[in-house]
DNA sequence: CTCCCGTCTT
DNA sequence: AAGACGGGAG
């Protein structure tokens, strides 16, 4: 692995440091040490604008205190929490890990980053960055910020693959500040060392959302959510008519995603399409 | 148009 | 390794 030099670190360290100390941004998920709240902030947050999960993790904490609380919910509501946050599929999970947690570790968020990536929905980063955030656990965790900070100012090829990158942010972790570190790092990745003013791109990226399988899969998700009863496929044909992709094969996808349930009825009277109960 | 405190599936 | 997955802000 690349050496970095201590001046090197010692450099990047205050001037993070400092912007934070001087700019950090205040949200309400760096006010609370609870493993749980961090979680559910930190799902919300993958891929998603820090400003626009304020509201929802606010209201999602109001309804859902605990894991507890989540697993005994309806996933049509939280899906109706969820909605206007993306990607559906992470909600679901969210409250799947929640159901978890309370059979196999007693209702409380593990600590460990082995046991929770064991978890659905938590990955890579998001398993470290729990334990980061909520216990401030000296060990580095690297989103597309961070990884960013890394490239341009340590002079790092932008083709540097995970595994290394971990090693640099291991090596410029400043011992017993971890939670204050990765928040310095983010505010500084998102308002100073911005990907669009770097012309660093992220490792992954989207294409066009307008008229996309997803549209129209997060339109179909969103008129279930209203029709208790559910619609059967011939309702959403004739409402999606426009639809370029094939209807039923995009709802054996939300269906895959156990987002939805498909239930043939009686007398051949179609397909009825619900809400997962 | 790009990108956002990534993860899952194939 | 590559593709799929929401939705809105900049």
């Amino acid at each position: 692995m690349k050496r970095i030099p201590p001046d090197d670190i010692d450099m990047l360290q205050h001037k993070v440091l400092s912007f934070y100390r001087e700019h950090g941004r205040v949200y309400p998920w760096r006010k609370t040490t609870d493993r749980y709240a961090v979680m559910v902030s930190e799902i919300m947050l993958q891929q998603t604008q820090a400003d626009r999960v304020v509201g929802k993790y606010l209201a999602w904490m109001e309804r859902y205190p605990d894991p507890a609380s989540l697993a005994a919910s309806s996933l049509k509501e939280v899906l109706c929490l969820w909605s206007g946050l993306g990607y559906n599929a992470r909600g679901e999970r969210l409250q799947r890990a929640a159901d978890i947690i309370l059979r196999d570790f007693d209702g409380q968020v593990p600590g460990d980053p082995e046991l929770l990536m064991t978890l659905p929905g938590i990955g890579p980063y998001t398993s470290r960055s729990i334990p980061v955030f909520a216990d401030n656990m000296d060990i580095a965790a690297v989103d597309t910020n961070i990884r960013r900070i890394l490239i341009v100012e340590l002079g790092l090829d932008e083709s540097t693959g995970p595994k290394q990158l971990m090693d640099v942010a291991r090596a410029v972790l400043p011992a017993g500040r971890s939670r204050e570190w990765h928040n310095a790092l983010m505010d500084y990745g998102a308002l100073v060392l911005t990907a669009r003013r770097t012309g660093i791109r992220p490792v992954t990226r989207q294409s066009r959302f307008e008229g996309s399988r997803r549209w129209y899969r997060s339109r179909i998700l969103r008129d279930l959510l209203e029709h208790d009863g559910g619609m059967t496929t011939e309702e959403i044909s004739a409402r999606y008519a426009d639809c370029p992709y094939d209807l039923d094969g995009l709802l054996d996808e939300l269906e895959k995603d156990r987002l939805i349930e498909q239930e043939a009825l009686p007398d051949d009277g179609g397909v009825m399409v619900r809400v997962r109960a």
